[in-house]
DNA sequence: TAAACAATTAAACAATCTTTTAATTGATAA
DNA sequence: TTATCAATTAAAAGATTGTTTAATTGTTTA
């Protein structure tokens, strides 16, 4: 990275450029972000991070085709957000157990409290 | 929303969809994370939790051109995640002080050092 | 083994998003 | 007022994403 900017309004951008987290870092924060950035998929993971369910439910529960959620399905588990197991002619999807999906799921729930205030009955 | 689902595993998911938060909720979650789910923007709004800097400044800090990077402020702008003044030539960008921010500036941290979890010098 | 059910995959299409280039607006200084 | 610098807007192109329909794979049961 270059040490001088166009302007040179104070110091302050060139120390927070020296601590700027690796791109790849903001890749993989983004990444996730991402997946989370879509109507379907974060109330799918939200879900998910509630109960164990099978494809067909989740199908009922999400008002979606199987394919499409099946499509979602697939992102999901690809990025470690959701694990699977299969029982039969069933597979049931849920959250994994890992830090990524604590702190999203923390961060989910704050900011569906944060869109949607007040939640009396 | 109806009350039965295909297959009867648990009364889990019953209860769960009687919780569910509101779609709206989930809408403008998403949103919030769709924004920072771009790898130039997400370094765009750290950067930006850091520092106030002006258009160019910033579209030398990001690799950026100026038309792109105008493109980004204004959708960030336009979610209320950041906020800017004019100063002579200049505009000024910065985060807004709001809760949502405090939110997903913690979680992009958050999520920054699990993506890197060692950064010693 | 054939039929039925659950889930995934493939291909096509539509919709969205991101970047570029060029033109335009806003503000200051010569 | 003209020239210059900063920023935004507009239009077009390219890339990515999401959904649908149809076909396929995996598993159980008749």
């Amino acid at each position: 990275m270059s040490r001088t900017l166009p302007h040179e309004h104070s110091s302050m951008s060139h120390h927070i450029l020296e601590h700027l987290p690796e791109q790849s870092a903001f890749s993989k924060a983004a990444e996730l972000l991402r997946l989370l950035g879509d109507d379907n998929r974060i109330r799918l993971f939200w879900i998910l991070c509630h109960c164990e369910e099978c494809v067909i439910n989740l199908s009922a529960m999400m008002h979606m085709s199987s394919p499409a959620l099946s499509h979602h399905l697939k992102l999901l588990k690809a990025s470690g957000l959701i694990v699977s197991r299969r029982e039969g002619k069933e597979v049931y999807y849920r959250a994994a157990d890992t830090q990524a999906v604590q702190l999203l799921h923390s961060a989910a729930e704050a900011l569906l409290a944060v869109s949607c205030p007040k939640e009396d009955k």
